[in-house]
DNA sequence: CTGTTAGCGCGTTCAA
DNA sequence: TTGAACGCGCTAACAG
């Protein structure tokens, strides 16, 4: 079925070896011999087993993402941005799902039983003070690369480890500033829970930049979820209070998407009477309730790949990376 | 660093083999020996070379799945549920991104080296014609499921090749019920290009339900793109014209949400003066200008993977899915 | 129940 | 420039 190498040798009445250095290119064969080969290989069909090949050079050319979800637009933006980039390196990519510590464990130990060399992790929302990912993978050594999230036991940079985060601080601050700008002192906020770091970064962010801005900040909020549906109930809420905010501060899009839809439900304008803003620039932002004013990131599956890369190639120690956003102004924020 | 059997059979002063017999649970090994290597495994931290043991037993309990992209929702939803139905099975996910024939080829090459057992497919809208991944997956006489779309040449159920597709003329005539039951008489389109299957399929199944429910269509638009962006741009040309449909059916999310948008804009209220229906149940149509009436399909990843299963236990033989969809009811449709 | 032999497909080493 | 021997880590088949 399989065409090996021994095959082609064969029909070719040449060693195994020269077969091997021909196809690899090696300096020590013929040209002569090297044309044969490939013309032979091609015809037949032959492509290298894998196995066998990282079982000999003891590389695998194959590296692990494990998230909690792919179909989420979180875990969606990560894992293709990653894809994207292993793909141009010529590294194969190992995708696994785990909803729980368990199936984190399992998963990091199939991948690095099938030769991955090094492990991208988004952590679930809620996985923020051990990870039993940490201990499996820091035990065998292996570079193990965090995004957005990392749990508090952590050296960061420290060994093999190192994350990718958003800076969510500088988030809230060019929020505040395009916020203040247009005449907003009054605001609301949605967060998430505060034992989550990018949210609690966020949430520091926010107390701080109001602070220095001379702006108030009116019931802030700090939800478990972080869905549109959560965004709108607590927007139901604070619609009933008697004084209002000018605008309204989300932590990310999806809640500022739900917040919206409950403005309009009663009735008010968004980016009118009450200003809404998000964080992530996805699907939502552009062809959710109102066209939103949100905060826009790279791709951080990249940013992450690019490190291992260098520090594979001994060019880089492991680092964390903390990456910039940039403002992009829609229609949900206006004068207040 | 890492532990192999031989380091176990050593330290407890065992055979290589009486190790991996523990350690694979064989029934002809002691219970005492089998309790004395799994601690001796746990405690200096084995886990199995993958890469070795696959070239031995010549299945790897892996499979790829090759994509134009993970971040767009389409990627995403295929992506999410063959994983977990992946997962739950104990079968590694090798993904692939490629944006052309060229990559295509370069990907399941690389995933057949790794000795992928079946690849999953969903191809790039324009690829209906040929494909070089049917080519060079055929030849190796691996399985081959298509999601979604699949080129005219390909024999489906025929030896390994399937496809897993929407019933996306069942889908049409879900929506026309449901706007006929309204009242709704008069309806525009919203389509994509004819040359893709699915949205032939659709269209088709458009053309015969408003045939046979005695209503008309309006302006049926096939756009090349499937974004939403085409959608609000084509909706508002059809606002400049003289005669309005009092429902505008879209062969995705995506397009109507962008239909809806300009509907907005132009001051048309959706789900009263006009109704506006997509496909898919995505995020869009949860949290897009108005929450959406669609139609849901069951998740495409889990159906084929199990297809799947079901071939290489011999339990059934390769045959293409037709998956059926369900109308989901909200706003964005009302009385005509 | 435990150990020995052999070899999966490939690449490193070194001799011809 | 080419090839033979050997071994990567594991397991099937058999022997003790």
């Amino acid at each position: 079925m399989r065409v090996r190498l021994r095959d082609l040798a064969e029909g070719l009445g040449l060693s195994v070896m020269a077969v091997s250095k021909a196809l690899r290119d090696a300096p020590d064969i013929g040209v002569a011999t090297k044309a044969r080969v490939l013309a032979e290989a091609a015809k037949r069909g032959y492509w290298p087993n894998e196995a066998a090949r990282s079982l000999r050079v003891k590389q695998s050319g194959l590296v692990g993402l494990l998230l909690p979800d792919l179909a989420s637009e979180e875990g969606a933006m990560v894992s293709g941005s990653l894809a994207e980039a292993a793909q141009e390196a010529g590294i194969a990519l190992l995708v696994g799902v785990a909803r729980s510590g368990k199936e984190e464990a399992e998963q990091v130990r199939a991948m690095m039983g099938r030769g991955a060399e090094a492990i991208f992790f988004l952590p679930r929302i809620s996985t923020e003070h051990r990870s039993a990912v940490l201990e499996v993978v820091g035990r065998a050594g292996l570079p193990l690369i965090f995004f957005k999230r990392y749990p508090a036991d952590v050296d960061g940079g420290k060994g093999k480890v190192s994350w990718v985060v958003r800076d969510m601080g500088g988030a809230a601050n060019l929020v505040l500033d395009h916020l203040h700008d247009l005449g907003h002192r009054k605001v609301a906020y949605l967060g998430g829970h505060p034992a989550a770091r990018s949210s609690a970064e966020h949430l520091r962010g926010m107390e701080e930049g109001v602070a220095a801005r001379g702006m108030v900040m009116l019931g802030g909020v700090q939800m478990v979820g972080l869905e549109a549906e959560g965004g709108e109930a607590e927007m139901k809420k604070m619609l009933g209070k008697k004084e209002r905010p000018t605008a309204v501060v989300c932590v990310n899009d999806a809640i500022a998407a739900g917040a919206s839809r409950a403005l309009l439900a009663a009735g008010v304008s968004v980016g009118g009477e009450v200003s809404v803003t998000g964080v992530g620039d996805g699907a939502l932002a552009c062809y959710g309730p109102v066209p939103m004013t949100t905060v826009c990131f790279p791709s951080l599956g990249r940013v992450g790949f690019s490190l291992w890369r260098k520090v594979r190639e001994g060019k880089e120690e492991m680092k964390p990376e903390i990456v910039k956003g940039e403002l992009v102004v829609r229609e949900s924020t206006g004068k207040a």
